[in-house]
RNA sequence: UGGCCCGUAGUUCAACUGGUUAGAACGUCGGACUUUGACUCCGGAUGUUGCAGGUUCGAGUCCUGCCGGGCCAGCCA
């Protein structure tokens, strides 16, 4: 198996395996010119962080290989020496393996650049390519449209010994960039504008991060990919849908350099889009940049590292990843539906744990004192997870001064509200019942603090008589509560599709897409480890900070995603 | 404007490669259950398969035209 494992995952997730890649690679391995071998890639450009687009192709790139036997090699596409950089390649190895998978190598374009360099050699003594003396200006404008032919450079018909003179001597370092290239000769005149004699080499007097200053020519994506691809042994080549104009080159040059059928195929596939969020890296820089957002690995950011920051468990982004399947047509998946793969997913692995976000004082006014006059606390058990009796249960203290959430109390509550209001009855979770007997309120009418009697009988949540309340709120007992900073997120633009119209995408970037609370949670939440994620009951799931002190008590949450709230959907359609 | 790719519920995908009333997930609505208004379970609704022709006993699947969307004229990837 091709994955590794740092969490609880069984196996690569994929969909029914019906979709057109599958189909292909299924007839591949029963005959074809690969002899059954599935070799995939995947080929960042180490310029920018991983992000849940890329996720999407890494699932799908590791995950049918392994499927078929296969492997899969992360290699990065660093022919760009300008804004290239080691400390994105540590990134994404980083990624890719937290994401659950294992490359088979890791390996570089850059490794390749010597064998590029003789294949683009044999390339000119076939007079099939050659260098063009004109800037990049005159270039764009000779390559004609969509509609004229282009134009074909004064240089095109060197002879091959000046073309090799020029080639070298680009190669060494005599010329500026910008002052020559080389180029292919297919055809100015080609339908297709990428087979208009495409650049192969340009030149970068520029330090590349692994090669040094050794070159001085940096050869193009489209020379290097294809070619790449066959040098490490890659059969399938998936891309997304935007280089399905580019495939023809890609095959031209594999077949000019004399590669037989079991040459590497390309084929596309649509990228990943999510509403209410931005995937180009150029917006995430600008959202980085211009500080709308606190880093790369802020947890409102689509990154790996943000989502990871968030509390998304790799599974979830995996299991989403295999769900939506490929198709050959950009969509945009709804972010609710990767958020109902991370809600799946916490629901059976979370711990619980009461934590009040917006505290509202409660006197349990009949709570006893002992002979010495001081009023104890009671300890309560609460089970750990109700969907895995192993996590067991904790201790939770219970006294006469608690916090209950401002929301689950109303003063003057609507018809289908059932939560805590004067004289009604409701359950503590895993406490007693209490019942609201009196208000005390601010000078503008705000509620202050709640006075409540509680049964004794109801220890543990249950009546003996049978009596039923209609909820259940969960609290925290003032004097023992652990006081947290909580970040809750929300949609980080309001627009599901931002920018579709037209308009500048950040016109809709939320500004409340973060938005801070000092909660007060139960003792236990100090069980707790950096990075776990809980659910606060009732809630959501949280999780706690990647950075904080593991040796202490936990400071810091980030709301993962909440948890599916009904009574917000009655009172949206109420309109209130 | 030329070329290529693509149009199936609100969204994203299925439909055994022409074969009964076009399915699923998420969302939505209703109900059951419930010490989380969660989870779970049951049920409902939403489609002129972009449109129009054609081939065929039969078309979401094949053909033609039209409409709509995406991509392509970087020495980015």
């Amino acid at each position: 198996m091709n994955a590794t494992s740092g969490d609880d995952r069984e196996g690569p997730t994929s969909n029914s395996g019906t979709d057109f890649i599958r189909e292909m690679l299924k007839q591949h391995s029963s005959s074809g010119p690969y002899g059954g071998r599935v070799q995939t890639r995947f080929p960042p450009e180490p310029n920018g962080f991983l992000h849940i687009g890329h996720a999407k192709s890494i699932c799908l790139n590791f995950g049918v290989a392994d499927e078929f036997g296969g492997t899969t090699m992360l290699r990065f596409d660093d022919t760009n020496p300008e804004t290239e950089d080691e400390r994105f390649v540590e990134a994404i190895q980083e990624d890719v393996r937290w994401l659950g998978f294992e490359p088979e190598q890791n390996v570089y374009a850059s490794d390749y650049f010597d064998r590029l360099h003789s294949w683009a050699l044999e390339l000119i003594k076939k007079g099939l390519a050659y260098v063009d003396d004109q800037d990049a200006e005159t270039i764009s404008e000779n390559r004609g449209g969509f509609t004229t032919p282009g134009l074909e450079s004064p240089w095109r018909d060197r002879s091959v010994e000046e073309n090799l003179d020029l080639f070298a001597r680009m190669t060494a370092g005599e010329f500026d960039e910008g002052s020559r290239v080389l180029r292919t000769k297919i055809d100015m005149n080609h339908e297709n504008m990428q087979m208009r004699d495409p650049v192969m080499y340009r030149i970068r007097n520029q330090h590349h991060f692994r090669t040094g200053d050794r070159w001085k020519v940096y050869p193009t994506y489209d020379w290097a990919h294809g070619q790449s691809d066959a040098i490490e042994g890659t059969t399938h080549s998936l891309c997304t849908l935007e280089f399905d104009s580019h495939r023809p080159l890609y095959d031209w040059y594999l077949e000019q350099l004399g590669q037989g059928p079991g040459r590497p195929r390309q084929t596309e596939f649509a990228r990943l889009n999510l509403t209410h969020t931005v995937m180009s890296k150029r917006r995430l820089l600008q959202l980085v940049e211009e500080g709308h957002v606190d880093g790369w690995d802020d947890a409102r950011m689509p990154t790996i590292r943000g989502l990871r920051r968030r509390g998304y468990p790799a599974k979830a982004i995996r299991d989403f990843a295999g769900h939506i399947g490929i198709a050959k047509v950009n969509g945009t998946h709804e972010i609710e539906l990767l958020e109902s793969f991370v809600r799946t997913h916490h629901n059976t692995n979370a711990l619980r744990r009461m934590v009040v976000l917006d505290p509202i004082e409660v006197v349990i006014t009949n709570w006893p004192v002992d002979d010495d006059g001081v009023s104890r606390a009671d300890v309560r058990e609460a089970i750990n997870n109700p969907e895995d009796a192993a996590a067991g249960t904790r201790e939770v203290p219970f006294s006469d001064r608690l916090f209950i959430e401002r929301d689950d109390f109303m003063l003057d509550p609507p018809k289908k509200f059932f939560r805590l209001t004067l004289g009604r009855e409701v359950r503590l979770r895993a406490g007693y019942f209490i019942t609201c007997t009196e208000v005390e309120t601010g000078p503008d009418g705000e509620v202050t603090r709640l006075l409540c009697t509680y049964d004794p009988e109801t220890a543990g949540g249950q009546a003996p008589d049978g009596r039923k309340v209609k909820a259940t709120i969960h609290w925290v007992s003032a004097d023992h509560a652990v006081d947290l900073d909580v970040a809750l997120y929300e949609r980080l633009f309001t627009d599901p599709h931002p920018g579709a119209d037209g308009e500048d995408p950040l016109a809709s970037l939320n500004p409340d897409a973060k938005t801070m609370k000092h909660a007060k949670a139960e003792p236990a939440i100090g069980d707790i480890a950096p990075g776990d994620v809980v659910q606060f009951e009732r809630l959501g799931y949280f999780a706690r900070d990647l950075d904080d002190d593991p040796s202490s008590v936990p400071t810091l949450f980030h709301r993962t995603v909440g948890l599916r709230d009904e009574w917000a959907n009655i009172q949206k359609r109420q309109g209130s």
